[in-house]
DNA sequence: GTATAACTACGAAGTGCTACGTAGTTTGCC
DNA sequence: GGCAAACTACGTAGCACTTCGTAGTTATAC
């Protein structure tokens, strides 16, 4: 049984910056500003505070060993993504997750290959699970 | 095709009044507090406030020919978790709702029942799809 | 009828998130 | 060496969310 991660969740900036890091694996500043703004114009000083911010919770680690800091994430994307989906099946659908799997199915934005590659891992999910 | 809602999405003290409305289909500030407060201790005034907030933004109607008001969800249950999951999917899932799906029945909480519910489900929504 | 309780409306404080500007330091270039 | 550019650290403003207190009004109970 893993260890139960105890570290706050990422808000809606911070997971757009993780998404990067998990990306790139390791990026500076610079490099993570310039992923940010291929999507939207933001300032430089903002991913700076940002990524101190997530420093200090935990969220990222650095190499502070150059005066241009190298930062990666600390948490991994599953786990991440994992502990969003718990707390919004906690949150929104009173604790089950086969209604979240069934509005995820309705969200009309499922493809019939989506569907046939999910009934895929629900298969690999039952097997391992027996 | 539905018109789209473009009503802000429920804070998370919000959502949790709105599943008491859900539940009640509708009710008195003092009947949401009661209920509030089976699971977390909280003043009156809160539940009220938050229930304003809530009518200013669309989230709910009430009923004022009482001084009594009586209030009810302004929009569905299934809208507004359809809405929260897309959300979900866009920020943390890259756009893929299969691989939100993935994280749901990775969590290890999906019990092998929920699984043969979710697999009856998804054959139900091809069969629909085309 | 007067006091008590219940109800709505309003204001505001505390917190967390996001976004920047400024200051101070180091690097790199002429 | 001196100037410009890049970098970190820090403070803080603006906003949304949550929470509660106070004020004012209406119903209820003695």
């Amino acid at each position: 049984m893993p260890p139960r991660k105890s570290s706050s969740q990422p808000t809606e900036a911070e997971l757009e910056i993780l998404h990067i890091l998990w990306a790139k694996g390791s990026a500076t500043v610079r490099d993570v500003f310039d992923a940010m703004n291929e999507r939207k114009a933001t300032g430089y000083t903002t991913a700076l505070k940002l990524m101190q911010i997530m420093f200090e919770k935990g969220l990222v680690i650095r190499d502070e060993s150059e005066r241009t800091h190298k930062y990666a994430a600390a948490v991994t994307r599953n786990d991440t993504q994992a502990s969003i989906v718990e707390s919004v099946i906690d949150k929104a659908f009173g604790g089950s997750a086969h209604a979240l799997v069934m509005s995820a199915l309705g969200s009309g934005k499922t493809t019939d290959d989506e569907l046939a590659k999910i009934q895929a891992l629900i298969e690999a999910a039952r097997r391992q699970q027996k």
